[in-house]
DNA sequence: ACCTGAACACCGTTCAAGT
DNA sequence: ACCTGAACACCGTTCAAGT
């Protein structure tokens, strides 16, 4: 159980390759990894023995930051009702890919890779627990999973600097509002409003 | 008014990179210059002395499915009221994206590199006239524009090969039912559903 | 067991020399 | 005026040699 010791200086410099990643990783979309090895004080081959593909490093550059987001969204389901938590949830997403737009581009990636697979990540658990929430009491429509999701907040990555306080927020309530379960008429309809258009 | 003769090898040689051009977007979803120059027959200072830049080979590429985009949104409007235009629409888009991904990917960066500037591209302006025609009409909400559409539609670059025919169709069905304007009952209310939820 | 950095591969881009 | 392809730059990845 006990987890098999590192050398010392081997976990100084995986430390060392993290914080520069994290670093590169604020300031440029896309990091350079001859340049983090070389910002780290360590040589290349060294980068790639901790981190055998670059999924695997930025997965740990964002780990602490999807965790936060995967921690949210129990809580927000605790406190709110599941369209509120859902739409605050989003609005944090957004506000993390804002900074970093990274943490997105892994949980996609994450999720792509997994097609075939069963899991769909952490981030899939916490917004398929998001739209659980809201599809028992019907407000969600039932037919919309994580993925439909996490692909549609991919808009995200594609965005431009003056975008992010104005664009973004109203995107994403394009979205919310296509995720919402019709609200219920008079009388219950059968098909959902996009089916009669060919949907 | 009579555009500058070119030479006739130097025509030949652009329509060869052309096609050259065309044959790689179909098989794979990069393509490298130099592979392309190869197979066209010339060298790699020819293609780049007929398309200085990446994207203008791309827009040349796609530029006849990218008219019959364009060309697509005022007749389905002719034929169909707004929504049902757009829904039809957004199918046609589907339907090109899942053959040749560039063309959406040509769109999109057309948009973005136009940000700053006053023209959104063909297609911005074929997705805004659908979106006007809805607003009109009070059915597509007021606030979304052509490119709030064109980055949501940016979802199909990520799709896997077999999502296509399930998945594609539904978050197409999302997003059409985000950008509809409230149904409005009894009463007109004066907030958006999401406005309500924070949005 | 781990590290280093030279070396290779790959691809985009330029430019001197040709016709 | 246009073309060619060697050459350069850049970056990812590997691996022989070191400690």
């Amino acid at each position: 159980m006990t987890p098999p010791r590192r050398r010392s200086d081997a976990e100084q410099n995986r430390a060392r390759i993290l914080d520069a990643a994290r670093e590169y990783v604020v300031a440029s979309n896309d990091l350079k990894l001859n340049e983090i090895a070389k910002a780290a004080g360590v040589g290349q081959g060294t980068l790639y023995r901790h981190f055998p593909t670059r999924e695997a490093l930025l997965a740990e550059v964002y780990q602490a930051d999807v965790d936060a987001l995967v921690a949210a969204a129990p809580d927000l389901l605790a406190e709110h009702p599941p369209i509120e938590a859902l739409a605050r949830w989003l609005k944090k997403v957004a506000e993390y890919a804002k900074v970093k737009r990274g943490v997105f581009a892994a949980a996609t990636s994450a999720v792509r890779s997994d097609l075939a697979g069963h899991s769909i990540g952490p981030i899939g658990d916490a917004v398929t627990a998001l739209l659980d929430a809201g599809k028992a009491q019907s407000q969600i429509r039932g037919d919309a999973d994580a993925r439909d999701v996490i692909l549609l907040l991919g808009f995200l990555t594609n965005l431009d600097e003056a975008e992010w306080d104005t664009r973004a927020q109203r995107v994403l309530g394009i979205i919310l509002d296509g995720l919402r379960e019709e609200a219920k008429p008079q009388r219950a309809r059968t098909r959902r409003a996009a089916s009669r258009t060919g949907f």
